[in-house]
DNA sequence: AGTACCACCTGACGGC
DNA sequence: TGCCGTCAGGTGGTAC
């Protein structure tokens, strides 16, 4: 699930249980997601301090730590299939420790769980969040950028619409199941051209892309509590469009999958 | 600049 | 039941 409002919820998940812990220390049975360090140096690096505020950038969760000397954040970046668990005393019977990476303890016997049955992830630390986002080479976060400077992105895009709502280096957040939404609701097809679509039609695309973003983070991303009129809890081949009735469709692009409807996406 | 693969991992699912 | 191929919401690298 890890797009955007994925990592929103995972982020105020961590606010809400995690902050102003001290940390005892640090385990990573899944050493394969530490990139740049290593479990005991993330251990070194995190132990005596205590998370105190939580910051988004595209898919990526940095979490800072503070009492200890310099600035230090832990960044999480959850693959396909990472999320996060908080339990005081033991595990309960659903939590999936088979698979969990890395697991931070807080004193007094809570733990905090990094868990991806799929090693595709990255959990290290970094003592510039700006740096980490410049080296990683990611655009501005979906949720940020501003309409005209997204119309100026899309602008002079050789490639597909849905390839550049994709690429984190243009815009970070948006991942193959949310470009898929947000088409859908602007009324255009996965493979249209970027640059092709002129300035009224990119300026819509920006608000959808919000709109949706924003109400994805509302239903804590459960398509049970999407508005009604969403593509994604019918992203299956054959299904019905909730807009005109029409049977969704599938394309490759870029790889991968693309859900959409031909009734409701001709631009 | 864009695309097309491959790789990294594991699990689920359909077909035989 | 088992084996096999395919697919899955991620990124990063290479080669054209």
């Amino acid at each position: 699930m890890p797009e955007l409002p994925d990592v929103e919820v995972f982020r105020r998940y961590l606010a809400s249980t995690s902050l102003h812990k001290k940390i005892d220390g640090v385990e990573a049975p899944g050493p394969r997601v530490l990139k740049g360090t290593s479990p005991s140096g993330l251990g070194r690096v995190l132990k005596g301090r205590e998370f105190t505020s939580t910051r988004r950038h595209g898919k990526y969760l940095f979490v800072r730590a503070d009492g200890g000397g310099g600035a230090k954040s832990l960044v999480l970046h959850f693959g396909m299939t990472g999320y996060l668990e908080y339990f005081e005393g033991g595990p309960g019977p659903g939590v999936d420790m088979d698979h969990a990476r890395v697991v931070v303890d807080f004193s007094g016997g809570a733990h905090l769980v990094y868990i991806a049955p799929r090693q595709i992830g990255l959990v290290t630390w970094t003592g510039d969040e700006e740096g980490f986002i410049e080296e990683k080479g990611l655009g501005p976060d979906a949720m940020e950028i501003d309409r005209d400077g997204f119309v100026e992105l899309m602008r002079g895009r050789r490639g597909d619409v849905k390839s550049a709502l994709m690429d984190q280096s243009l815009i970070a957040g948006v991942g193959n199941i949310y470009s898929d939404e947000i088409l859908f609701q602007s009324g255009v097809r996965p493979d249209a051209k970027a640059g092709d679509l002129g300035g009224k039609k990119l300026r819509e695309v920006h608000r959808v892309m919000r709109r949706v973003l924003k109400a994805a983070v509302k239903a804590r991303v459960d398509p049970e509590r999407f508005p009604r009129g969403y593509l994604l809890p019918r992203r299956v081949e054959g299904a019905e469009c909730p807009r005109c009735g029409g049977r969704v469709k599938t394309m490759k692009a870029v790889g991968r999958t693309a859900y959409y409807c031909p009734g409701c996406q001709k631009g």
